[in-house]
DNA sequence: CTCTCCTCTCTGACCACATTTGAAA
DNA sequence: ACTTTCAAATGTGGTCAGAGAGGAG
């Protein structure tokens, strides 16, 4: 799978679209998410330069490779030999950055100590749209949905490849490297800007971002790593930012799935949090929201040690990076566990924030992965019967591809 | 307060068959 | 140990039926 772009057939994948479930070239990567401000928001990453088929998650910079969670640890497990080499992080990014916004996005992590020019930045060389081509974009006032979205923040904020000051978020760009975690810097409360917000950075403290639809946010591992890295301080800003649908998932994931569980003794690994499967039940979460809301926020706290594997014990690099509730537990001291004092106004704000979450529930549409492209290429073509697949030759009521029917 | 009826939402089953998996040779 | 063969299992999407929730009378 996957040395070839996906799109094109023709060019070296570059980036992995979770969105699109599709490894890219960077030229197509632009095309294809240039096409709409929806497209536009579909979180890339680095591709993976060991399996060539998930996105990577770090950069080694011994070895100079971007690897995916799967092989960062089959190569750096702590059994082996590389298990001291140094790794960065590497951030997915939205919108339609051009081939210089790319180049500071990943400038910290494709520095060729050799000086040679890396694939990725030959990739870059060869993008094929007019970088004019942003002037069809959203304006200045749009920039938070057109350009790069908040998981390069960091890196953009640090390029100053931000059209207007207005629009940069005042964010330190030395958290970039995530895995060097700077107490300092979490005490203080940078503003977020968002891909699809409108107009200058909100701050988190707004009361104009409590209306914050963040289920239109693609809120990926990143995502999450950026909202919650920074001091939220009552659960509130939990709910607004999106995270309790990772943390009632994780939760629930927890009291129904004895798996999970059994896989933190298997695993052992404390401190460390390895893989979540994708246990997104709308109907169980709500559940959990209705009937343990207190315990729950204080779940992460005792459990944050907590190390998940999927529904057979298994471990995939893809559950890990498709599932924000990891990132939760890495926080250590959950700053939404509301204190003793002023209780009865933070649990009003926090009943208000669970009635504007199970509304939000209700309306958003879990993603269902795919795990077989081929297939899905072949249901989509797929003739039927009142839906249901029919034989080839067969009569059917409805062709995908001709919208007719044969009777 | 309870019951019935109606509407709406949600969930799972169904279908064919290429692909994937795992066992056997 | 490795390769080949083959059978069984898997997964894919649109539609429908049934279950359940909730409101009205």
């Amino acid at each position: 799978m996957g040395y070839l772009c996906d799109y094109c057939g023709d060019q070296r994948s570059m980036v992995y679209c979770r969105s699109d479930a599709a490894c890219l070239c960077l030229s197509c990567d632009r095309n294809v998410h240039s096409a709409n401000i929806l497209s536009k928001r579909h979180s890339r990453t680095l591709i993976c330069e060991r399996c060539h088929s998930q996105p990577a998650l770090v950069r080694c910079a011994e070895e100079r490779v971007s690897l995916c969670q799967n092989c960062d640890w089959m190569g750096h497990g702590a059994s082996t030999s590389s298990s001291t080499h140094k790794r960065q992080t590497i951030r997915s990014y939205s919108g339609c950055p051009s081939a210089a916004e790319l180049s500071s996005i990943w400038s910290s992590i494709l520095d060729s100590p050799t000086g040679g020019e890396s694939t990725c930045e030959q990739e870059m060389g060869l993008m094929s749209i007019n970088e004019n081509s942003s002037g069809n974009d959203p304006g200045p006032s749009e920039n938070a949905s057109g350009s790069v979205g908040v998981n390069s923040v960091t890196s953009m904020a640090k390029a100053s490849v931000w059209p207007s000051s207005s629009s940069v978020p005042e964010i330190n760009a030395a958290s970039q490297v995530l895995d060097l975690p700077d107490e300092s810097e979490n005490a203080t409360f940078p503003k977020l800007s968002f891909p699809g917000i409108k107009g200058p950075a909100l701050s988190a403290n707004d009361d104009l971002y409590a209306d914050l639809d963040m289920d239109e946010v693609d809120l990926n591992f990143e995502n999450y790593e950026e909202l919650f890295g920074v001091a939220l301080n009552n659960s509130e800003e939990l709910f607004e930012n999106g995270g309790i649908d990772s943390l009632f998932e994780a939760t629930e994931m927890s009291g129904a799935d004895s798996n999970c569980q059994s896989a933190v003794a298997a695993e052992g690994s404390v401190g460390q949090v390895n893989a979540m499967p994708a246990c997104s039940n709308a109907a169980s979460a709500d559940s959990a929201m209705s009937t343990k809301t207190e315990p729950l926020l204080c779940f992460a706290r005792q459990q944050s040690s907590l190390s998940f594997s999927g529904p057979n014990g298994e471990t995939t690099a893809g559950d890990y990076q498709d599932c924000g509730a990891s990132s939760m537990l890495l926080l250590g001291e959950p700053p939404w566990c509301p204190p003793s004092q002023d209780a009865s106004l933070q649990s009003a704000n926090r009943n208000d924030a669970v009635m504007r979450y199970k509304e939000k529930k209700k309306m958003r549409k879990f993603d269902k992965r795919v795990r077989y492209a081929s297939r899905k290429a072949r249901a989509d073509v797929r003739k039927r019967v009142k839906g249901r697949f029919v034989k080839a030759g067969d009569v059917y009521d409805y062709d995908p591809l001709n919208q007719t029917r044969s009777c």
